[in-house]
DNA sequence: CTGCCACTTCAAGTCCACTTGAGGTCAAGG
DNA sequence: CCTTGACCTCAAGTGGACTTGAAGTGGCAG
C-alpha cells in the first residue's frame, strides 16, 4: 500500500495536520520520510490513531496512552488497567446517571421555584455531599 | 442565624478559602462584609455552594452557573437549559457504558494481543468514526 | 527559471478553574 | 506595645491538549 502525506492522513483521519505533528512530536506516531517538506507515514498510522481516539475516549491521558505502545509499535496494554478504567467509567457513569435523573426531574418539576422542590433540593444535597461532586468537563470542541 | 467567617465557610463547604475568593471575584457569590480583614457570609452561601457544585458537576461552566442567579441572588434556570444537559449526559453516559463494556471485554478477553480481538477491533473502528469520540476528561484530584 | 502556496519549524497563546507566591495588614495574645 | 500568624490583594503560574502566528522552504505550474 502507498503510503500517505500528511494531509492523506489528516483528511482521512479527520484531525489537523497540526495535531498530528503534535501526535508525532509527542510520540505517539511516527512518520516513515518525507516527500520534499511533506511528511509521510505507513497507512498503519490510521488504525494507531484509531486506537489513540479510543485511549482518549476512555479517558487516558495522551502519555499513557503513548505508554500503550512498546517501542516496536505493537500494542501492549495491560489488562489490569483497561478493567480499573472500566470500573472508573462504572462509576462516572451512575454519577451521571443520578445526576440526569435529577435533572430531568428539575426540567419537569411543577414548582414554582426549584429551591422548593424536594427532589431538587435532595440532588443539590446529594452533590454538596460530594456523591456526585467530580465535574465531567464539556466535550471540548475542536475546529475543522 | 450569625455570620459566617471566611474559614468557617471554608471548613463547612469543603472548599478552600482561595477558591471562595476566586468564586466571589467571579460573582457566584457575595461576601456582605468584614471583620478585620476577614470577609464575612450569610450561612446562606452554604446552599449557594453546594448549587454551583451541583452546577459543575452537571458539566456548567463557572460563567454559565453564574447566569443562573438572578442579580437578587435567586435561583432562576432555564429549564429547557437543564433539559438540555439531561439530554446531553444521556448521550455520554451511552457512550461511556459503550466503552465501558468494550473495555470491560478487553480486560477479560483471551486473545493473546488486543488487535487479534474481533470485539476490540469493533470497539477501536467505532472510536475511529467518532461514535464514541469526545473525551470525558479525567476527574481532577483537588489538593486539601 | 520564477513565483506561488501549502507545507515546514519553533515559540507562544488559549481555555478553564483554580493555585501559588510575594508582599501587605489587622485582631488578638503575651 | 509588639509580635505573631492568618487573613488580605494582585499578579503570575499550572496542566492538558491543542491552536495559532511568524518566518522559512521546497515541489510544481507556468
Amino acid at each position: 500500500m502507498k503510503d500517505l502525506d500528511i494531509v492523506e492522513v489528516s483528511r482521512l483521519s479527520g484531525l489537523p495536520s497540526a495535531t498530528l505533528r503534535f501526535y508525532e512530536e509527542k510520540r505517539l506516531i511516527a512518520s516513515i520520510g518525507r516527500r520534499g517538506l511533506r511528511r509521510l507515514f505507513d497507512p498503519d498510522v490510521l488504525g494507531r490513531l484509531s486506537l489513540i481516539g479510543l485511549g482518549r475516549a476512555a479517558g487516558f491521558s495522551l502519555d499513557e496512552i503513548a505508554r500503550m505502545f512498546a517501542p516496536d509499535g505493537r500494542v501492549r496494554i495491560d489488562r489490569r488497567m483497561l478493567a480499573a478504567r472500566a470500573d472508573e467509567l462504572d462509576r462516572t457513569i451512575r454519577r451521571l446517571s443520578a445526576l440526569r435523573n435529577g435533572l430531568r426531574h428539575a426540567a419537569d418539576c411543577p414548582a414554582p421555584r426549584h429551591m422548593e422542590c424536594p427532589k431538587f433540593r435532595r440532588l443539590v444535597r446529594a452533590a454538596a455531599s460530594g456523591a456526585i461532586a467530580p465535574p465531567p468537563k464539556r466535550t471540548p470542541q475542536r475546529k475543522t
